[in-house]
DNA sequence: CCGCAGTTGGA
DNA sequence: CCAACTGCG
């Protein structure tokens, strides 16, 4: 009669879970374990956005649990330390987790891990979060891949369905006394911006395939053109949910695969161009495996010295605030303040005007995104950012600025997206919505600001700069 | 060593 | 057409 301690991490799953599966295969009663370390992560400890969406995983977790006669153990304090007195106090000689990548987590692992072992404690960690493990991928010369297409070409065909591990069934849940509230960990914000998240958001495993089922029966048949489309839920929105852990890649990939082999052949949804976006995931994942600096550091060593314009506070402060003036650009801040999330194609227009138009450094950005994304994750963020500013891997092009008003024509061609996030430009036309600046009269009627920069100028002044750098 | 190709754009 | 460069096989 052995009890193993099972850590959630980003895994807040019950469903193919390796390491509950693995530690409930081995011992009979199963002690669940989250312990909230404050500083283990820094300087990427959890954002605001991210810790409202961990309360309420947790919580979900939590309830999940006690359906089945359980609860989760709540611990604060760094983990090492907390371990130790959970296994003290249980009398457990055995511990479970599942993978984490980042660089902080992979030190604070392997060093936990090191120091239980010589305990005598057995410490046995699953993958759970990606399809390959990093240090599987590699080139013909043994080398990281760098490049997206080359990648996933050598990892898409090694994929297959594969049945993901059930929910362990019968288990007895073990739990001590000492137990912290959810509170205790004060995870939710005191400024209550996110109130209105819950609209959005369903955080849990559950929460997780209800949005799943969604896409399915919406989005995905039309996915390849409908994601380009702010204004539409054209994408899965799975993003903060496979953040946590709370739905799998593999799990996904097996759900996708069965709904459409129950279409007949000829509607059956194409489900190759979400997998890659799924590929973008794992590659980012790789990328930081094998880069660790790059969450601060370019990834092309060039831009070491690149000129960024000098810090300007009250200029990023604009941006943050969806006050610049450029309206698909303040929708898009102004849903990521009020929902948590930003859609991609409009992520890639406002981080392109801070990089290129505006010239700031691209943590700035990246550290904004981080504090208000309830996806914020450091793989996928440190590639977005480093993509868009043209310093990263397989970065686009210094050249490539994006245009928010084309963006927009293109893209939101109704106004429906700027309308929704923009409601003191609701009444206008159009060609005025995209360009209110035509019409001096737009900013005396609506209060809506002038544009803090010239589109063209800046446009220019960036290549300029850039030119003379590179030079 | 050679050849091919490279997420998302703009004017 | 903007620039060439390099990752990769």
């Amino acid at each position: 009669m052995t009890t193993a301690i099972v850590l959630f991490r980003r895994d807040l799953r019950l469903n193919d879970n390796p390491a509950l599966s693995a530690a409930y295969a081995s011992h009979s009663r199963v002690l669940p374990l989250y312990i909230h370390t404050e500083n283990e992560d820094a300087p990427w400890q959890l954002g605001g956005a991210s810790r409202w969406w961990l309360h309420h995983s947790l919580r979900a977790l939590h309830e999940q649990l006690r359906e089945r006669g359980g609860q989760l153990h709540l611990c604060k304090g760094n983990t090492l330390p907390s371990l130790r007195d959970v296994i003290e106090h249980s009398g457990t000689r055995a511990v479970y987790w599942n993978r984490r990548y980042e660089p902080a987590a992979i030190a604070r692992d392997t060093h936990v891990k090191q120091a239980l072992r010589e305990q005598g404690i057995e410490v046995h960690s699953y993958s759970a979060t990606l399809w390959r493990e990093p240090w599987q991928v590699q080139t013909k010369q043994d080398a990281p891949y760098r490049v997206f297409t080359p990648y996933w070409r050598s990892v898409r065909p090694t994929l297959s369905v594969v049945e993901p591990l059930p929910e362990p069934t019968g288990v007895e849940w073990a739990d001590i006394p000492g137990s912290a509230p959810l509170e205790a960990f004060e995870l939710l914000p005191r400024i209550p911006w996110y109130k209105a998240f819950g609209e959005s958001w369903c955080p849990g495993e559950r929460g997780a395939w209800d949005m799943l089922e969604l896409f399915c029966d919406d989005a995905l048949r039309d996915y390849a053109a409908a994601r380009d489309r702010p204004a539409r839920h054209g994408t899965s929105r799975l993003s903060p949910h496979l953040h946590f852990g709370e739905i799998s890649p593999q799990q996904i990939f097996h759900a996708l695969h069965r709904h459409a082999q129950r279409i007949d052949t000829r509607r059956r949804p194409d489900i190759e161009p979400y997998l890659r976006e799924l590929g973008w995931r794992e590659f980012a994942y790789h990328l930081l495996y094998h880069f660790p600096r790059t969450p601060v550091e370019s990834f092309n060593p060039r831009f070491a010295d690149f000129p960024w314009a000098p810090d300007d506070d009250a200029l990023l402060r604009r941006w943050q605030q969806g006050r610049t003036g450029i309206p698909l650009v303040d929708a898009g801040m102004r849903e990521l303040w009020q929902t948590g999330w930003m859609h991609n194609r409009v992520r890639m227009v406002v981080a392109s005007l801070l990089t290129k138009n505006l010239r700031q450094h691209w943590l700035h950005g990246a550290r904004w995104f981080w504090d208000t994304l309830v996806d914020a994750d450091l793989a996928n963020n440190t590639l977005g950012w480093q993509w868009v500013a043209g310093c990263g891997a397989d970065a686009a092009p210094y050249f490539r600025i994006f245009n928010p008003v084309s963006q927009a024509q293109k893209f939101d061609p109704d106004g429906t997206y700027l309308r929704r996030w923009l409601p003191e430009l609701a009444q206008l036309p159009n060609d005025l919505l995209h360009e209110p600046w035509k019409d001096a009269s737009v900013a005396q009627r609506t209060g809506y600001l002038p544009p803090m920069l010239n589109l063209q100028a800046s446009r220019a002044a960036a290549l300029g700069a850039y030119a003379s750098w590179h030079a």
